[in-house]
RNA sequence: GGCGGCGUAGCUCAGCGGUAGAGCAGGAGAAUCAUAAUCUCUUGGUCGGUGGUUCAAAUCCGCCCGCCGCUACCA
């Protein structure tokens, strides 16, 4: 029986196309749940859109559609995203499905019948403009005496009948819960702001709306929607199966890991463990919140139009050179600066000139002295010793790494050993040890086909096609990538087919 | 304003009490199997400033300067 291990995107937010800050997270989390499958885990991978709420029925309306059909254009857009980008999603959930709306009926009730779900009213300055409501130190008087709202939109005092869950009563149980489980929010400086604002003091929550329709109705007072929040977190137990606590799908939840933006991380730490712990439901083992790109330090946005188009960079470099150079260049958690320049010196550098060409000079003299055929692993030396023990080192490096979605180091501590092989081949000269001595000269290709194996290997979960293309020539079978089967040898005296050079460097076409 | 973080080589960052480190960029040499790729050596920093604790401080403490994050109900 294999481990489960249960790894989700935010759902997207359908009132906008997909951008590159998307394809980051759902790319981050594709790496891992490919990792997990290749460490031996039953991986279940979801990913979805949020489909709910003013904005969107405001965005449907000012483009004379129906939600309904609105949302199912730009559902369809972030499907189309998802597949484009090489995603290994087990599932694609939608709000407007009928089984989420049935176990977001589900939880409602169950924290009504808790008590922790109560009708209230809400009442506060509101701007029609901003559709949002503010606190009164939040505004400002204009000399005329009518309030307005940092953006400058005029604000009213509106009262409107509310449900409230006690987010109140939670505040103690959320700080013990995150002193009980250290490594539920990544990174640690988000950790502390999430903690420091618990203890701030939490004030309860207002969790349906009456000022607009699309939404999932209230059960037994449809005159209110769910909040979108409390409707979007549900639908990570909703394709665990909720409420069906016996179905197969349930033995997924709790959630493993549940990848966010930084800007979300709030209503996946404090608001969703409260709900599923006062709907006595366990809640996620964590929550990583990572940073945002930017380019030439301002953040994306339409109007500056510098907004990163993942298709227009993955055609232009490539798909896997770019989830590569996406998890490499920043620590994960981090912000970071996107630049092309910054992407093809990582595609030339790292890719073509240290692991593709390091491949390639392998494989040729394989090609060209071994008549094509993999060596036998020979006698070893220190050295050979010392270079296979370091790529055998590696999954368990990469593991560790793995486990705290530090995929930058992962990759360094798989670059530390691409470098040894380069210097290893260089030192032990096999275009030398030709003339003199043409049986070490197979042992030493042996061992870098090893290395290179290892290396390509664990790079499956980052690049999918650019390994397969690689373990294809160094003839590991397709059913022979799992991180298990590395501690098996190739079988020595396969044919291994021409080499091909898998990483091409990246010219800068003339002006 | 409050809480928290950061400021180390040209660039991106690691180190967090005991003779300043990595990768990239720059310089010199070697090799020629390979995608003009690779390897070796090397230039380069008074570790933001300033006081203090200590035999010893990027590393601990105080203050100052500069950046950044969080400070709830659009999602």
């Amino acid at each position: 029986m294999k481990p489960k291990y249960y790894i989700t995107t935010p759902i997207y937010y359908v009132n906008g196309a997909p951008h590159i800050g998307h394809a980051y997270t759902t790319i981050a989390c594709d790496v891992m749940a490919r990792f997990k499958r290749l460490d031996g885990f039953d991986v279940f991978f979801l990913t979805g859109t949020d489909e709910h709420g003013q904005k969107v029925e405001q965005a449907a309306a000012a483009a004379g559609m129906s939600p309904q059909a609105f949302t199912d254009g730009t559902s369809d857009l972030f499907k189309a995203m998802t597949q484009r980008v090489g995603i290994s999603n087990d599932d694609f959930i939608r709000t407007t499905e009928e089984r989420h709306k049935l176990a977001c009926a589900e939880l409602w009730k169950r924290l009504v019948d808790r008590g922790e779900i109560y009708l209230g009213g809400y009442e506060g300055w509101y701007a029609v403009r901003d559709e949002a409501f503010y606190d009164e130190d939040e505004l400002t008087t204009r000399p005329d005496g009518t309030r307005v709202a940092p953006s400058g939109a005029p604000v009213e005092w509106v009262v409107e009948p509310s449900y409230f869950f006690r987010l109140s009563a939670w505040q103690e149980r959320l700080l013990a819960f995150y002193d009980a489980h250290p490594d539920f929010i990544a990174p640690n400086s988000r950790r502390n702001e999430v903690t420091s604002f618990v203890k701030s003091g939490l004030r309860d929550l207002s969790v349906s709306r009456t000022s607009f329709k699309w939404g999932i109705p209230v059960p037994g007072d449809p005159a209110h929607v769910m909040y979108v929040w409390m409707d979007a977190l549900t639908n990570y137990i909703t394709a665990a199966g909720f409420p069906d606590e016996g179905s197969a799908k349930w033995a997924f939840w709790p959630a493993d890991l549940h990848m966010v933006g930084k800007d979300i991380l709030r209503f996946h730490a404090v608001y969703w463990p409260a709900f599923l712990m006062a709907a006595g439901i366990a809640p996620p083992k964590r929550v990583f919140a990572h940073g945002w790109w930017t380019v030439a330090g301002e953040k994306m946005s339409k109007s500056l139009g510098n907004v990163l188009d993942p298709q227009e960079l993955s055609d232009s470099y490539g798909l896997d050179s770019l989830r590569y150079f996406l998890l490499r260049e920043v620590p994960f958690g981090n912000d970071g600066t996107f630049s092309r320049k910054a992407l093809i010196s990582r595609l030339n550098v790292e890719l073509a000139n240290d692991l593709g060409n390091l491949a390639q000079r392998s494989l040729s003299l394989i090609a060209r002295n071994c008549e094509g055929r993999l060596p036998d692993q020979g006698a070893r030396t220190e050295d050979d010793a010392e270079i296979l023990a370091a790529a055998a080192a590696l999954l368990p490096a990469v593991r560790t790494q793995m486990e705290r979605q530090g995929f930058g180091d992962a990759l360094e501590e798989i670059w530390r050993v691409i470098r040894a092989a380069n210097a290893y081949i260089d030192r032990q000269a096999p275009w030398a040890l030709r003339k003199t001595d043409v049986v070490r000269m197979a042992d030493v290709l042996r061992v870098l086909a090893d290395v290179i194996r290892s290396v390509a290997t664990l790079l499956q979960p980052v690049m999918p096609e650019k390994t397969a293309a690689m373990l294809d020539q160094l003839g590991v079978p397709a059913d022979g990538r799992d991180f298990a089967a590395l501690a098996t040898p190739l079988p020595a005296g396969t044919v291994l087919p021409p080499p091909a050079g898998v990483f091409p460097r990246f010219v800068e076409e003339a002006e």
